[in-house]
RNA sequence: GCACCCAUAGCUCAGCUGGAUAGAGUGUCGCCCUCCGAAGGCGAAGGUCGUAGGUUCGAAUCCUACUGGGUGCGCCA
């Protein structure tokens, strides 16, 4: 269920059925007509724009229209007065039964409450992290974990089937760097001196894979050129590093549905498939590219290479698909990667890059759109990078020093539920300050804590209402009577609730998981409101002594926010504590 | 040089497919502990929404130009 768009429905109705008495022309849009809460709560319950939307394709002025509509909308029991105001805004006032009913239709769905039909079942592919499998991941990636993870989940609770997917880069040069560097660990494990040339990896994370591979082949790659050995490293290290990261990830809590291995792609035509593809289309030339102005490489020659007509796409530049020698660029496997993901069916495809990638934004939409004849629209979602403080100062991260915070670091020392909420108090696109020592203050400038306190604070008061012998099982609290709840402070919470249904469209439709995180900060923000005033007015505390009736009609409404509180931090993939320790 | 992202209160940030007097937290100042937890509550002050134009009944939001910051730019993926 969802107000806004009961609400709306009315307006709609009324307005069919304005048009049939002739009071405003027929063959009018509605599309543009919304129902949001107002700016300011002194409003009214909620507002809508109908009239100023409509004026001019109706010919009226907006408050002739806002006036009869208002006089219809009065007819609806659940509207108590209907308002025109400013240039022509309707702001309506729902009957205190509509707040009063909210609670018990929220306590019957449980986390369910606030889920969307939206997204309509209709397929969406989420594509995250991709580290390359040659080390264990490092915070920016937690960013882009987190923020994939979350976005999936959202989709999903919107109302989406969600593929989580992993693309595994096996591919390229930088797996045979892993191998080489494995291969020096194993060298090492037979007891030989090894220096770690330019390029190679020295993570001491390699020690135990090194030691792996004696333990499997013994001594039969001692001393023999790398053409006898390369292949099967490469195999046994990148196994190896899915390993590591899928632990890492686990961490976390997070799951894929899916790994796309890159070299999967190779020596099966799938490539060479997508590409003859967008050859039918007449995307691909053979042709030189200008050099970069202002920032001409050194060594720049002109160079005939095979291009793909991206331009043609929205892209500013063609881009090479095939290297001068023949082989592919990376560009070619990632384009038979999304064109597979799209011959999979999806009716929407999305991509969590971390900021750097920023560059191939243009590019992989462009492949998409000519892959799919513009069907297919792909999303790419850039996570800003994450800044590390400790103790208030910005904590450097050298990769060559080695001194790079990985995801387990991070996760070891404040755990998943913090790491995962504080990574989604920011936009995506923004930059994120990650504090080791703030994440964990136990205060109200800290959203983490303060969420967590409030869905804490209400299974106290349950478990206390429990001892006072008071039933408060979510069943029993469902159909109790809530007409005497008509303070503000409660109406309050009320209204809050009543906008998460809404909340979660939004923030599905934006790609925007950031949005429920906000949210719920808020609604925390509410509920401790209400819980403080009991402390002036002792009518609104959660526990009536004496007063079974009274008790169980409060903690209907607490006990409603801490299920909205449950569903929100279940879409950002974080465990609602019971207790505070 | 070009492309993309960002610019909102002293600080850190929200701001709903364009809506009313732009909101939180923090910091500053003033009040409040006999209370179902004061790691809290109430209130005040604090803004030419980077600048200049444009579109619109209406712009922080859309468009253009500029300023400032970040990221990236053909045989690295």
């Amino acid at each position: 269920m969802n107000l806004f768009s009961d609400i709306r429905t009315l307006v709609i109705d009324s307005l069919n059925a304005m048009v049939a008495d002739g009071a405003i022309p027929g063959g009018l849009d509605f599309a543009n007509v919304t129902v949001e809460p107002p700016r300011d709560p002194l409003h009214g319950d909620m507002a809508t724009n109908a009239a100023m939307v409509l004026a001019k394709p109706a010919g009226a002025k907006p408050r002739d229209i806002a006036e009869a509509l208002a006089a219809r909308l009065s007819d609806d029991p659940r509207v108590s007065s209907a308002e025109v105001a400013g240039p022509g805004f309707l702001n309506l006032r729902l009957d205190n039964a509509v707040w009063q009913s909210l609670p018990k239709a929220i306590l019957s769905s449980g986390v369910a409450y606030g889920k969307s039909g939206m997204g309509q079942g209709r397929r969406v592919n989420v594509e995250y992290v991709s580290a390359n499998p040659t080390g264990p991941l490092h915070v920016g990636h937690t960013r882009g974990a987190v923020f994939g993870d979350a976005l999936a989940s959202l989709l999903a609770y919107a109302g989406f089937d969600v593929t989580r997917e992993y693309y595994i880069n096996d591919g390229g040069a930088q797996v045979d760097v892993l191998a080489r560097s494995v291969y020096l660990r194993y060298l090492e494990a037979h007891g030989q001196e090894v220096a770690f040339v330019d390029g190679t990896y020295p993570g001491d994370y390699l020690i135990p894979v090194g030691e792996a591979l004696r333990d499997k082949v013994g001594d039969a790659y001692v001393g023999q050129p790398e053409d006898v050995w390369l292949e099967e490293v490469r195999d046994f290290a990148t196994d190896a590093m899915m390993l590591l990261i899928r632990a890492d990830l686990g961490m976390l809590g997070v799951e894929m549905d899916m790994f796309f291995s890159e070299k999967s792609l190779y020596g099966t035509g799938l490539i060479e498939a997508a590409i003859d593809s967008l050859k039918d289309k007449g995307l691909i030339y053979r042709g030189v590219l200008e050099p970069p102005k202002g920032k001409k490489p050194e060594d720049w020659e002109p160079r005939e290479q095979t291009l793909f007509k991206s331009t043609e796409h929205g892209d500013d530049v063609d881009r090479p698909i095939m290297k001068s020698d023949g082989s592919w660029t990376y560009f070619a496997p990632d384009i038979a990667y999304h064109y597979d993901k799209v011959q999979r069916g999806y009716d929407l495809l999305i991509d969590v890059f971390g900021a750097d990638h920023g560059g191939y934004v243009k590019r992989m939409k462009a492949a998409v759109s000519a892959l799919s004849d513009g069907r297919t629209p792909l999303d790419i979602k850039l996570t800003q990078l994450v800044k590390l403080f400790k103790n208030g100062e910005p904590f450097k991260m050298s990769k060559r020093a080695g001194t790079f915070v990985t995801l387990r670091d991070v996760v070891e020392q404040v755990g998943p539920d913090v790491t995962r909420f504080h990574m989604l108090t920011r936009k995506n696109d923004a930059p994120l300050d990650f504090d080791f020592d703030k994440v964990l203050e136990q205060s109200k400038d800290n959203p983490v804590f303060y969420v967590q306190y409030a869905n804490a604070r209400v299974h106290s008061v349950l478990r206390k209402a429990v001892e006072a012998g008071v039933t408060v099982d979510d069943a029993t609290l469902a159909g109790v009577d809530l007409s005497g709840m008509t303070h503000d402070s409660e109406l309050a919470v009320a209204r809050k609730l009543a906008e998460w249904p809404r909340l979660v469209e939004i923030a599905a439709r934006t790609n925007e998981p950031h949005r429920v995180a906000f949210y719920l900060y808020e609604l925390a923000s509410d509920l401790h409101a209400l819980y403080n005033k009991g402390n002036d007015v002792p009518e609104l505390r959660f526990l009536q002594e004496g007063n079974t009736d009274a008790t169980q009609a409060k903690i209907a409404l607490a006990r409603a926010v801490s299920v909205v509180i449950s569903a929100g931090l279940g879409i950002l993939g974080v465990t609602p504590v019971e207790e505070m320790r």
